[in-house]
DNA sequence: TCGTAAACGAGACGGTACGTCTCGTCTTACA
DNA sequence: TGTAAGACGAGACGTACCGTCTCGTTTACGA
């Protein structure tokens, strides 16, 4: 086995978290579109460099910063009956809205940069698909969920909705908006 | 009546032209992140600032570029029945899969730059989503739709999904995938 | 005989003069090198064309009106005697010294454009050259200057001198200089 | 003793000396007129921040590329006597002739920008006068030149009509005229 | 304890595109 | 035909960041 010794000075921990932090402080200071990585550096009194080793692009600190930030996991609610745990699974979800500037702009990036969007796919996006799944499928199992409904249709009804209210901008995305989405899936998987 | 007489040397609507045409060609050749207005002005035989002139930036320039290709205007289909007339229209949206690099790329541009958002949203989004509220309030009118369900939800759900799949590019957006969308509205209105 | 009758429309004298004032207006606002021939045709509310019909370069549109308002010509005088004509022709001259914005423009000018050089040479610089030119003659037929001596040096002498400083900007250009010069020059030619 | 400890990557002096040279071949092919940052970044390889970074204008580019090139110093001769050194003085200062398009070039920028005029008076111009002070101090010294003289003025005069005669070209500046000219000083100081 | 080696800060480098500016030309309608 | 207006192709301007590079310094480990 290898000893997987590794020589030289360590990765610098302050380094990493005062990047981390001047991303998220410039996200919320000029918004995706004006984070750069120079600003970025300068703002965590850091090297340039010091990010290129450890990240391919703004996006991915931006995503790494993301995910440090999101400690609280939305937890996969089990209230027994599906009505109940959609609605609750979706009044969380759509508290996420706060994040909306850093969202769009992880959205803005991995449409515009292939690489990106499959890290945006696997690490964050479709760690909340699997959530949703998990739900349904216990629905399903009670036999809430008519047979012939394929359940990733069902889980792209809800973060489409989710994501193109997002995106746009056009319509509400609070508690109310969370029980009427629910109120609508409940309906169509009767 | 006006008389809108413009004084001096009119627009020329040949560099209009070039500099679309030059957008559509460039964007298919380098994808919308490569696209640069240099590259357009160039490509079209144009000073940079004819383009200036007229686009505030390079995402109006591809939106114009879009709606005058987008002449093949998507009908509202109306054969009597809601089904009928959803799996009509969805098939027919997501014919509109192909222009893929294109529609990511607008709506990218729309997530980044707030200004652009705004004309995005009216001149391309929502006169879509009045094709597709037009044929509901029908269906409406026929009582084909519970009462109490928000049409703007409906609209969203549709919307969404398509924009959620072309975005992410996880799922098909192909005929099966219209019918079955349109099955799941069915469902859900009942 | 062709009868010199200019067809068309004939050139509007209120044009001209709006342009020569503009030119001399926005030289004094902006400096030579902050004056465009964009400037000066919306000040004197013109078309550029019009501008570029009757002038090659801002250049010569900055002589003409430089010339336009030199009618106050420098007298050559005639004192009787190579001091005293010297003398009052330098302090004459060095009185110009308030033109300095204009002229030092016009030598940039003539630097950069050997065609404008040209014209500068011709139009401005030698009259004022044969005026001292004459006053010189007179004194070698009076026997006030040495035999050997070539005018042309004089001139260059005095003028060199004048426009040295008026470029440098390093030493005064006033009636004590004008003295002070004539002076050297009428012990040099004893 | 200050540790003059600069930090980061050190300048390139390879960069410094491919933009220098860029510079001046720029000039032989183009003129000082035709001259552009952007040209001179392209032939020397080099970015255009490079050249920003270190000079503020073209024309601060171009006085270094001469004062690197001006190593051959023109020595201050010492053959004794005013007549004699003077004529070695012009002779040899004459000879810069060949420069003029470098010369007048920086001359036009001076007189166009006055935060460039106090740099090329002060690196370039009066370093030269220096030198033609000295000579004439050690003349005065000897009792060759009279009382009453201001060194400063001859100084103007021999410059004067160096530059007036760069500037017009209507007149020769070659050995000869130096020589008449250095005549000319001696006769005016007796 | 001391060399080796990687990470660090700083910041210069070659590039690319930006959006602006001005040039000199052109194309209208009107006088 | 001359004019004012103003769009046009052209191309340099100076700036902003990109991602890479080269310094001197710092911080671990293993010999």
């Amino acid at each position: 086995m290898t000893s997987e010794r590794r020589q030289g000075r360590p990765r610098s921990e302050e380094a990493r978290r005062a990047i981390l932090a001047a991303a998220m402080d410039g996200l919320q200071e000029h918004g995706y579109a004006g984070l750069t990585i120079e600003g970025i550096a300068a703002r965590a009194g850091v090297g340039k460099q010091t990010i290129y080793r450890w990240w391919p692009s703004k996006a991915d600190v931006v995503l790494d910063a993301m995910l440090d930030l999101a400690e609280t996991e939305i937890a996969v609610p089990d209230e027994g009956s599906l009505p109940a745990d959609l609605t609750a699974f979706l009044t969380a979800t759509f508290r996420q809205r706060g994040r909306r500037p850093v969202l769009i702009g992880l959205m803005a990036q991995a449409l515009l940069d292939p690489v990106f969007a499959v890290a945006f796919r696997e690490r964050f996006l479709f760690s909340r698909r699997a959530a949703l799944g998990e739900l349904l499928e216990r629905a399903k199992a009670r036999g809430e969920i008519a047979a012939g409904l394929d359940p990733e249709l069902l889980i792209d009804v809800v973060y489409g909705v989710l994501w193109y209210r997002l995106l746009l901008d056009h319509a509400p995305l609070d508690e109310a908006a969370g029980r009427q989405l629910a109120d609508l899936v409940v309906r169509a998987v009767r």
